[in-house]
DNA sequence: TCAACGTTTCATGAGTAGTTGAAATATGAG
DNA sequence: CTCATATTTCAACTACTCATGAAACGTTGA
């Protein structure tokens, strides 16, 4: 990922409503979850929003697609994995400290990268 | 990390100068860097530089410590492991396609994290 | 104490992002 | 076609962030 691409992933991303949004996105993968149905869960006006989606879309974090009268938006993860790869990579340089804290628990628990990491 | 911290954390790299000084820092440790010398290499006003340093120390990624003259500052590393450590646990839930996509390269080469994580 | 250096603070103005409610668009059902 | 539903767009306003240059602050050495 460019550092330009990581900017606008991070300021979408440094929003109290927007950061909801993909955290509620994430686990419903490809399927993704209709406009209206984001909307009961973070608690905010359509119109708000929509926009808080489009801004998600713009900086690629999340997608689009129509069903019906409904838009559905599911979470781009790979570019999700390409920003947290940017951020230990190119702006940490892979720094053990920085690797070591990111206390990853994943599917096979926590600490599993820790360990495959820096041995 | 909370979310707070989170979105304060997030706010603060979400622009490009602040990025370049964080980018900057990790490699030099604790050691740090003085002030002047980060001005140098970003090419900023020296107000201009005190105001992203400033922004970076209260977003707690960055901590200051005065050396005669100087003001030295250093990336707080953990503070970053944290916060990629929000990213995958809290905000993607360990996700495998953002961890797979996350293409770490640590000291000890492209893909460790990837294989250590699921399997 | 004085002057020089390194850094921060302040006041100001410009630009951008966020919120709101109303209106507009798109789709499906009767 | 008309109506209801789902979502987006628009205009207006507020609030915040960013950049600039001047002034102030703290430290060192003469």
């Amino acid at each position: 990922m460019r550092e330009a691409q990581a900017l606008a992933a991070l300021a979408a991303l440094a929003h109290e409503t927007r950061l909801q949004i993909v955290r509620l996105l994430v686990p419903h993968g490809r399927d993704g979850l209709p406009a209206g149905e984001i909307g009961g869960k973070v608690d905010c006006s359509a119109s708000r929003l929509s926009f808080h989606l489009s801004a998600l879309e713009q900086a690629g974090l999340i997608v689009a697609r129509r069903d019906g009268r409904r838009v559905i938006y599911s979470a781009r993860r790979r570019k999700m994995g390409s920003l947290i790869g940017y951020l230990l990579n190119d702006c940490c340089n892979g720094d053990e400290t920085v690797c070591n804290t990111c206390g990853f628990d994943g599917p096979n628990g926590r600490g599993d990268c820790r360990a495959g990491i820096h041995g």
